[in-house]
DNA sequence: TCCATAATTCTATAATAATGGAAATATCAA
DNA sequence: TTGATATTTCCATTATTATAGAATTATGGA
């Protein structure tokens, strides 16, 4: 994983609306969920989780696809996975915690 | 690991002279290096690192300590070991990479 | 004590991010 | 084709973060 968008994921994730967006996302797995659940669900103006959602979505954490009338996401798990592995090689030499 | 310490150690990450100065701190191990030897590496002004510096203190990601006139700036692995394990738990649930 | 060095804090400024109402766009159903 | 629903985009406002020169604090050596 590049070093620019190792900091834009984790930039993405940085925020509690967005990381809370996200959770709910890799709850959710495969069947993914509306942006307008997710709204619901965080108690949050639509204006504002369409913000979030592009945000998430423009760092690749996050895809989406219409269905009808709503857009479901869907949490990238590979992209996760890279940052992930990102921080283990770049920021973890050396770890000693089990 | 609290949802509040993750997100404070994913902002301090998600910034890149501050992911550089962390890598620097990470790469230097027990050794650990003065700030003035990261100002010079990363060529930014003391001022500026110093602040990026404290960001990444207060987020509990470094710490440092006074040798004479220098203070040694040292990463700390085990919160970074557990962000990674708090986003394998709570972000990765159903990767399928490998 | 006085000077040089190392780093921080102070301060102002510029840049970026977050918030949410209102308007616009897309889709479906009758 | 009209109306209801789902969501986004537009926009203005507020809040937070980043930058770096100048002043300040801390330390060690002559």
């Amino acid at each position: 994983m590049e070093k620019e968008i190792a900091i834009a994921s984790l930039a993405a994730l940085a925020q509690e609306t967005r990381l809370d967006a996200f959770r709910l996302l890799v709850q959710a797995g495969p069947t993914g969920l509306a942006a307008g659940e997710i709204a619901t669900a965080l108690q949050t103006p639509a204006a504002t989780l369409s913000f979030h959602l592009k945000e998430l979505k423009s760092a690749g954490v996050v895809s989406c696809v219409r269905r009808g009338r709503s857009l479901i996401y869907h949490a990238h798990y590979e992209q996760m996975q890279a940052l992930v592995d990102y921080l283990t090689e770049h920021c973890c030499r050396g770890a000693v915690t089990h």
